[in-house]
DNA sequence: GAGACGTGGGC
DNA sequence: TGCCCAAGTCT
């Protein structure tokens, strides 16, 4: 590191964090700086969980879940203790499900190990935690000297220093550079700062420079390339799959049952369907065999959703039986159950479609 | 290294 | 509508 540099980071790290204490957001899982310099700590249970619904979340969808999630599970013991399907229903509509499968493991294990770790090595050892969450809690929660890096440091820091190389390849890069600004001084201070500027200010689209402590070093910002910055791979074109789900209710609600442990929606419910497949025409006849009989299935249309990784057209069928009508295999929901259930927003949205069809119809009134 | 893994919002 | 984006991790 040069020591024209050096000495640049140190003011620069002198401004970020004058404008985090005038400017930090106010979030359910943090402390106000004021507080922090008062040599308080977040609870590094706070911390950890909100590093974890945060990762590829925004901040708006977060909050609501961190708050009921809080109050239900107070403490790493609550979670530990409480039911897996618990923890996925608090989770539904959060998505990128594994994130609660591994909250829940970790939960267990931090117990058994006394506590949440305070070192990064240690910290990763942890299920659902990576580099970067594990810098994150122990500058956060411990004030330990190092720099997460997440998508926000990568743009601040290529548009500060207009850094050429090509994400996600560059990461090493990037990471190599955040530790340049390591300090022993606010180390978590610094890391929500850095955060916080790259969601308020160094936002992808449209950034407000004049209102950034930067913005008179700002590389990208001299030369008005703030649009060039971060370099990134360009991302493939998805593919769409295609598939049939049946909404069958009767008094007891909808007709559901849970989906394997691992892989897309893992551990939650969803309402029979076939799989999903490529082809735009393939027979609903191939979906479960072991539907309701002698019920007159309505045509719902479809409905569109996107993952992560493909678009999916799903055709929609529904029915309502006035007696109750168990199927091997598959438990009812109760209607008024469905928004503490651990339905993904897909299934709600399929089950959604179902209703609105039967009560198009005038079908089970009251009931649907 | 590349693909799997959700969802809602912005333009 | 479609594409990008959001405090990534795991395989």
């Amino acid at each position: 590191m040069a020591h024209y540099k050096s000495k640049k980071i140190t003011q620069l790290r002198e401004q970020l964090l004058a404008w985090y204490d005038r400017s930090a957001r106010d979030l359910p899982w943090r402390l106000p700086p004021a507080q922090g310099l008062k040599g308080q700590r977040p609870d590094p249970y706070a911390v950890w969980l909100s590093e974890i619904m945060l990762q590829q979340t925004g901040v708006a969808t977060v909050k609501t879940y961190y708050v009921a999630f809080i109050n239900r599970f107070p403490t790493v013991q609550d979670l530990a203790k409480a039911p897996l399907d618990d923890v996925l229903a608090l989770w539904a509509g959060l998505g990128y499900y594994r994130r609660a499968h591994h909250l829940h493991a970790a939960a267990k294990d931090i117990l058994a190990r006394g506590g949440v770790p305070t070192q990064p090595q240690t910290l990763q050892k942890i299920q659902g935690i990576g580099p970067y969450t594990a810098a994150a809690i122990a500058a956060i929660a411990f004030d330990q000297p190092v720099v997460p890096v997440d998508g926000n440091v990568e743009r601040v820091l290529s548009r500060l220093w207009l850094i050429e190389a090509i994400l996600p390849a560059a990461k090493p890069i990037f990471w190599h550079e955040a530790q340049a600004w390591m300090s022993t001084h606010r180390p978590g201070d610094f890391a929500q700062a850095l955060m916080d500027l790259g969601a308020t200010i160094c936002t992808p689209r449209t950034p407000a420079c004049n209102l950034c402590p930067w913005q008179s070093s700002c590389g990208a910002s001299k030369q008005s390339r703030q649009g060039e910055f971060p370099k990134k791979q360009v991302n493939k074109k998805k593919p769409t799959r295609y598939g049939t789900s049946w909404v069958h209710i009767d008094p007891d609600g909808v007709l559901v049952t849970k989906r394997a442990h691992s892989g897309l929606l893992g551990g939650m419910l969803e309402v029979p369907s076939t799989s999903w497949g490529d082809d735009p025409s393939s027979d609903p006849c191939l979906g479960p065999v072991d539907l309701p009989k002698g019920v007159t299935w309505l045509d719902g249309g479809y409905i569109d959703h996107v993952f992560t990784h493909f678009a999916l057209r799903v055709r929609v069928f529904s029915a309502y039986s006035p007696k109750s009508l168990p199927v091997v295999g598959y438990q009812r929901l109760g209607l008024d159950a469905l928004a503490g259930a651990a339905l993904p927003s897909l299934m709600h949205k399929i089950i959604v479609a179902g209703r609105s069809i039967l009560a198009a119809q005038s079908i089970g009134l009251d009931q649907v």
